[in-house]
DNA sequence: TCGATGCTTCGGCTATCATCGAACTATGAA
DNA sequence: TTCATAGTTCGATGATAGCCGAAGCATCGA
């Protein structure tokens, strides 16, 4: 009768699940571009455009361009907020996603994040960190301590002062998609993903699009005598 | 493919205008049945039905079975702060919202419900009861106290020890169709509307297929005496 | 017991919309 | 310029799901 239609029209457009996905993906905080949003919600680019559009008509991301790139993130704080209420409700109904592919293990196993590395790896990486407190966090600001410069430079040979940018973190807590915990994302973790790869201790899967990182035997060693599980 | 609440099922189920009809209805915190959520969203009740069924699996609602009647209320007060966060998204005011119950004001103030006292001196009574300790209510159950039982005894003539009832409870919270709180149902409900209509404070209405009930002047001082509202 | 009412189930129809291939525009790099 | 990459638009397709008529239960009132 009285449709209200507001309200459902939202609703509607968090409603679907590869929206749902770009969403939750950038509930990080940090921008994305349209290709990496496709990525991450698993539709080809023409798909994710249309809903792209959508969602910024419906006034729930906002665009940047820069470049042939154009960035999304979430326009307002409120908007995670709603997303945030809605996990609850989910959780608590216990919808969890079910859903795993065939390649999923190697996937929840070690990822490509953008730049940086995800997956149990990421947040096991992340985790040591904190117990050999190169990392202090505190809420979701993240920096590295004095002596996680010294160990970077030394263990990585990476220059922590030189990661500084304008637009980007050093140090970033990015909400894992398979562990739900964090792992380390911004320059700092960016760049030792590329050190990991220069060491040829990992190396992206060859088939294109993919996004599964897989380590050498050396390279799974040299990776848990820094980061293992125990230390 | 991915894991944690799939919260795109829960804001799929807001997401349908329908829904949303029935769920806005819903947040005034009252109670509404099947068939009024239907005409609220401008559905037939088979169509209702479908939509109520997914709403009750997603945990947005609950029933609470009346009779032939089903009514219906948001789960929780979380899923009412999601629905409110959605509003301020859609960045829209004013949500008007049904009339419920009877217009009929005398139907509205003492009905018969099957046998016992309904309507607004139904629901003044049970609260009265409860403010005096007569009965203790646990979540549905209710049962008469010592004092309760004295109460009975003295100010009504009722033997509660007689009143058990071998398929059906003594005391019995009752969802009252126009103040959408409880009302006492049971042997002990139905006794008491015997015990007012002997004492000729209270009586059906004349009129055939009425459920009114009219007290008399003098009745309606005992039962303030003993149910008022300031007790 | 019978009829009336509230609600649900079932089956089929239809409209919506997500999806992708193909083609197009725009920016950047060589 | 030419090529490559990022992103969009368009059209066709197919699956989902909302919708209602008809029929089936369940409960209440008489």
């Amino acid at each position: 009768m009285k449709a209200g239609p507001d309200i459902s029209r939202i609703a509607a457009l968090v409603g679907d699940p590869a929206r749902c996905n770009m969403l939750t993906a950038l509930m990080t905080g940090r921008a994305l571009t349209a290709s990496e949003l496709a990525q991450e919600a698993g539709i080809t680019p023409q798909t994710a455009s249309s809903h792209l559009a959508k969602l910024e008509a419906g006034g729930l991301i906002e665009p940047e361009k820069q470049g042939r790139h154009r960035y999304y993130r979430l326009s307002d704080p409120d908007v995670a907020d709603v997303l945030e209420g809605l996990q609850g409700i989910a959780a608590r109904a216990g919808h969890m996603r079910v859903r795993t592919g065939p390649k999923d293990p190697a996937l929840r196993r070690a990822r490509i994040c953008y730049d940086h590395l995800a997956g149990d790896l990421g947040v096991q990486m992340l985790d040591s960190m904190r117990r050999q407190k190169l990392v202090r966090q505190s809420k979701q600001a993240i920096e590295l301590t004095g002596e996680g410069k010294r160990f970077m430079a030394e263990e990585l040979q990476i220059d922590a002062d030189a990661l500084t940018h304008p637009r980007r973190p050093v140090c970033k807590a990015c909400l894992d998609w398979s562990e739900r915990r964090h792992h380390l994302a911004g320059t700092l973790g960016a760049a030792m993903m590329d050190r990991f790869t220069e060491l040829k201790w990992a190396a992206r899967d060859a088939a294109p699009g993919s996004r599964v990182v897989n380590f050498s035997r050396n390279g799974e060693k040299r990776f848990a005598a820094l980061f293992g599980a125990g230390e």
